[in-house]
RNA sequence: CGGAGCGUAGCGCAGCCUGGUAGCGCGCUUGGUUUGGGACCAAGAUGUCGGAGGUUCGAAUCCUCUCGCUCCGACCA
């Protein structure tokens, strides 16, 4: 179709039938920048025929959760080694818009974007303590010199560096400091595609203010920036109380997407607003203390019996009625914990009780030192360790427990009477039906993807790295620091884990990779090659992200194609509806078709596709 | 790091137990017929069987070591 370059520095045009430039590189029609000849379409305007888009009809066999399939599968993304992805051309489009939204409103939140280095030196490292304390997710490696370097898995260090660097007085104050970089964390277990890789990227952010009031302005304004974030990608999302882990801190929260295959378990009330995760969701203390007769203690054989499913049995007593006892290494000293039978251990929350660095659950021998008996019979009488005690426990009478020898569990055993306990606590999981300690409604549970994470950090790395200021009075302080996350790759396969059915992809919108899909049934019927084309031409100068589908393929294997990618608005141009001047419109979310007017057409999906970016 | 499993054509897999010609489906190439929901016919191309060593007349197959990958667990923003 194109014709011959006359050999002129501008010429890399040609004409085609339509009278339409056509780009000799991508052989696109239009979209050539005026000044340069040059073809500046690539964003806005895709040929299939010329795109690279390899789909995949069968699923990859590696690949274990939805959305990591449809990525293999859509040709997003390709594995490189475990954990580690390069980002197909299909997939960077959504990438790319994900990063442009979290930009528009981190700036408009008044965060400022830099670019810092992916290698830190060690230096830095040692200096906040992470260098020791990070363990092996850090990536270490030496330059030719032999000094230590590591791939950042997150820039606390880098970013204090440069604040302390340039910062001095109070009147520089507040700043909040971004990037969108690519970060490194060395998982033991990396899986699930993008959602749990090794190389990731993320936009990080980081928050200098003078005063723990300010500290909390900045935090209550990327709250905000992050909620509106999310509805802009158009996803369904809580935002809930955290546990702030090892990065440490005083508060924390995590932006959860709603999806049935979340790794995390969110705790919401269905009455108020309150949400947690379940390892920081409260529960409220309540209970009366039982008024059953005290029985006398007894020994049971318990043969074999580990679980507290086989006690139960064995006992002929509800897994309410049995206390397990857990023990656990607190930085390495034995601590036992008390957990009514049918409850969880919630680890977070004893280690935050003990304030210990690391907490493990103790291994058989341990155990055996610590109680005289193997796993599955610890009991808390006559233990020499500290015992804390879930407030359930509390309220109970005539419980059965371990006997600290093998195959013997005790029964009629009373708190006080029998053993005592060195403190009470909330440290087991919410479950659904617990009651909610804001309004006392009840507890729901939900599982979603961690795609956002706001710490109030606090002065922990100003300190540990000298980060100063000078205040009005001519005294040094503290930096008071926060720091934001938000796993760009993460919230694409997140979107795809809560937008998808059984024949692929459903993007919402805001992150689809284009906006409308054409498809020209068959380049090779002139009356639908040419609608089909002008429809293209259309769009694009409406301003819409199309995809012209011009393969010539069987009808079959481009509508699967289609539901595949997933691309909202997928326009049908084949001889069939040009005959009554119509072309089909399916909407890939419901599945609705509707006929439009040929003339029309490009204006009608223009104004779909700007409310649907409204939200509307 | 503990447990399990897998590496054979671009993708999905069979063959291995019981050693002897490397195979199937999809995809790819060429030609023809087809063209509104993954077409059909015909002809093709594609493999150091993850790597190294060993046993053997002979190894994809048996043995040892090694590397990579996946899943469960532990761990983790």
């Amino acid at each position: 179709m194109a014709g011959t370059p006359c050999g002129s520095v501008a010429c890399f045009w040609s004409e085609n039938p339509y009278n339409l430039p056509v780009c000799l590189w991508c052989r696109g029609l239009g979209g050539t920048d005026p000044l340069l000849f040059l073809c500046i379409q690539d964003t806005k305007l895709m040929r299939y025929s010329q795109y690279f888009l390899p789909t995949l009809k069968e699923n990859p066999a590696d690949a274990e959760v939805v959305s990591h399939q449809l990525m293999m599968r859509a040709g997003m993304i390709r594995k490189v080694a475990a954990g580690v992805y390069s980002y197909l051309p299909f997939g960077l489009r959504s990438i790319r818009k994900v990063e442009q939204i979290v930009r528009e409103e981190m700036n408009r939140a008044g965060a400022i974007e830099l670019l810092m280095p992916m290698a830190n030196p060690a230096e830095l490292w040692q200096e906040s303590g992470r260098w020791d304390y990070y363990g092996k997710e850090l990536l270490r490696f030496k330059d030719r010199h032999q000094r230590d370097f590591c791939m950042g898995p997150t820039h606390e260090e880098v970013v204090t560096d440069v604040v302390r660097s340039f910062v001095k007085s109070y009147r520089q104050l507040p700043v909040n400091l971004y990037q969108i970089q690519t970060k490194f964390r060395d998982e033991v277990r990396p899986r699930f595609g993008l959602m749990r890789g090794r190389e990731f990227i993320m936009k990080d952010a980081y928050s200098f203010d003078t005063n723990d009031e300010g500290a909390n302005e900045s935090y209550e304004k990327m709250r905000q920036a992050y909620c509106h974030i999310f509805e802009r990608c158009g996803l369904k999302y809580r935002m809930v109380e955290a546990d702030s882990g090892a990065i440490g801190g005083s508060f924390s929260h995590e932006f959860m997407v709603l999806a049935a295959t979340g790794e995390d378990v969110v705790i919401s009330c269905e009455s108020c607003e309150y949400s947690a995760n379940i390892e920081k969701a409260v529960v409220v203390d309540q209970g009366e203390v039982s008024q059953e007769p005290m029985r006398e203690v007894e020994r049971v054989v318990t043969e074999g019996a580990h679980t507290v499913a086989d006690v139960s049995l064995m006992l002929n007593l509800d897994p309410q009625q049995i206390v397990k006892t857990m023990l656990v290494m607190a930085d390495d000293q034995p601590v036992a914990v008390l957990i009514r039978g049918d409850h969880e251990l919630n680890e977070a929350k004893i280690k935050n009780l003990l304030g210990a660095s690391v907490l493990e659950l103790a291994n058989p021998e341990q155990i055996a030192e610590a109680t005289g008996g193997p796993v599955g019979f610890s009991g808390p009488l006559g233990l020499k360790v500290p015992i804390y005690a879930d407030n359930a426990v509390k309220y109970l009478r005539n419980i059965g427990v371990g006997g600290n020898e093998k195959d013997i569990h005790l029964e009629g055993v009373n708190l006080e009477r029998d053993f005592q306990v060195t403190q009470f606590a909330d440290l087991r999981n919410a479950m659904e039906g617990d009651r909610c300690p804001h309004c006392g409604g009840q507890y729901s549970n939900t599982r979603g993807i961690e795609v956002g994470h706001i710490f109030k950090l606090g002065t922990k790395y100003s300190e540990a790295m000298k980060a100063t200021f000078l205040d009005a009075d001519g005294k040094a302080n503290d930096i008071i620091m926060g720091c934001y996350g938000i796993g760009i790759g993460r919230t694409v396969a997140a979107s795809i884990e809560q937008n998808h059915d059984d024949d692929g992809m459903i993007w919402p919108m805001p992150l689809a990779p284009f906006q409308v899909l054409v498809n020209m049934l068959n380049p090779k019927d002139d009356a639908v090659r040419e609608a089909a084309e002008n429809l293209y031409r259309a769009l694009l100068d409406a301003g819409v992200e199309v995809l012209l589908d011009d393969r010539d393929e069987r009808p079959g294997a481009k509508f699967k194609d289609a539901d595949l990618i997933g691309i909202p608005l997928n326009v049908t141009v084949g001889a069939r509806g040009l005959k009554e001047g119509q072309l089909e419109v399916k909407d890939r979310a419901t599945g609705e078709k509707s006929m439009l007017p040929l003339e029309s057409a490009a204006t009608m999906l223009q104004e779909r596709v700007t409310s649907a970016l409204a939200g509307v």
